[in-house]
DNA sequence: TTGATTGTTACCGG
DNA sequence: TCCGGTAACAATCA
């Protein structure tokens, strides 16, 4: 389910319900109970996202951090309190709404210094104001490794998950093979450029759209996409072609995006 | 029931 | 020490 929107949209929706409010802070199946604890009766003071983190500060420093994974979910409704539905790890309830998280893969208490290491090991977000994109530049610049792992490994720049890397690279021609050297400051730029836009898009329409007139269709991904999950190319209708990194799906127009020589 | 999936981390052997 | 590969984990739906 998540990339990067997915998380800063959630951060976007709950903080303004959750910053300011002492919490109630609840595991219903008691499979965070020791963290549920220590959060309870603290004060919320902001959420945040830093690329798919999403990030609770509670005051005293400590902060409740979520990782959805491929599978988790956050879901808000208004008091009244309903009964959890499926296995939800956590719940924070304010005066007016409650959250549940179900099935994140990272659900735990981060100290202030735990919290500052997270920060120093996610790369730049291409959401945040605060993103440094050199930071992530220098990384891609001495790596011999493909563009294609580069831009979804988190540690070099944080928020493009599976579907946005296919597009990305179509989007710009890129070649998701191209090595990291290989790739010059302004190909960089530019890819960086289109990923913070489609993000954006995604955080508003809560959606990963990555064409310009996206028609309604109610199938997985229906008309929102150029080549994920595509046989043939939008742009030269050549056949598309389906490679694999880090055991995840790459779609790729080997017409379109043309391998470095 | 099975398989696939918008993700990450731990561990092991080379 | 640094890789690459593999397993583990999460929840839901077709």
């Amino acid at each position: 389910m998540p990339e990067g929107h997915t998380i800063h949209r959630a951060a976007r929706d709950i903080g303004p319900m959750l910053a300011g409010q002492t919490l109630f802070v609840n595991s219903p199946q008691g499979r965070f109970k020791d963290g549920a604890a220590r959060l309870n009766g603290e004060r919320c003071v902001g959420v945040e996202a830093l690329g798919k983190h999403l990030i609770c500060r509670f005051t005293g420093g400590d902060a409740l951090n979520i990782h959805l994974g491929l599978f988790g979910r956050i879901r808000k409704r208004k008091l009244p309190l309903v009964e959890p539905r499926g296995a939800v790890r956590v719940r924070l309830v304010s005066a007016t709404h409650v959250v549940d998280v179900n099935g994140p893969t990272i659900c735990r208490v981060l100290s202030q210094s735990e919290l500052a290491s997270l920060f120093e090991r996610i790369g730049p977000d291409v959401l945040r104001d605060d993103a440094d994109p050199t930071r992530a530049f220098n990384r891609i610049a001495k790596s011999r490794a493909p563009i294609g792992r580069l831009i979804m490994d988190q540690s070099v720049m944080a928020g493009v998950g599976n579907i946005y890397r296919t597009e990305i690279l179509w989007r710009q021609y890129v070649h998701p093979h191209t090595t990291g050297r290989e790739i010059e400051r302004a190909v960089f730029d530019r890819i960086w450029n289109d990923a913070a836009r489609l993000l954006a898009i995604g955080v508003r329409r809560n959606a990963i759209i990555t064409i310009d007139a996206p028609s309604r269709s109610r199938s997985r991904f229906g008309d929102r996409v150029n080549i994920f999950g595509k046989d043939v190319c939008p742009r030269c209708r050549q056949p598309v072609r389906r490679l694999e990194i880090d055991g995840r799906r790459v779609f790729v127009c080997e017409e379109c995006q043309r391998r470095p020589t």
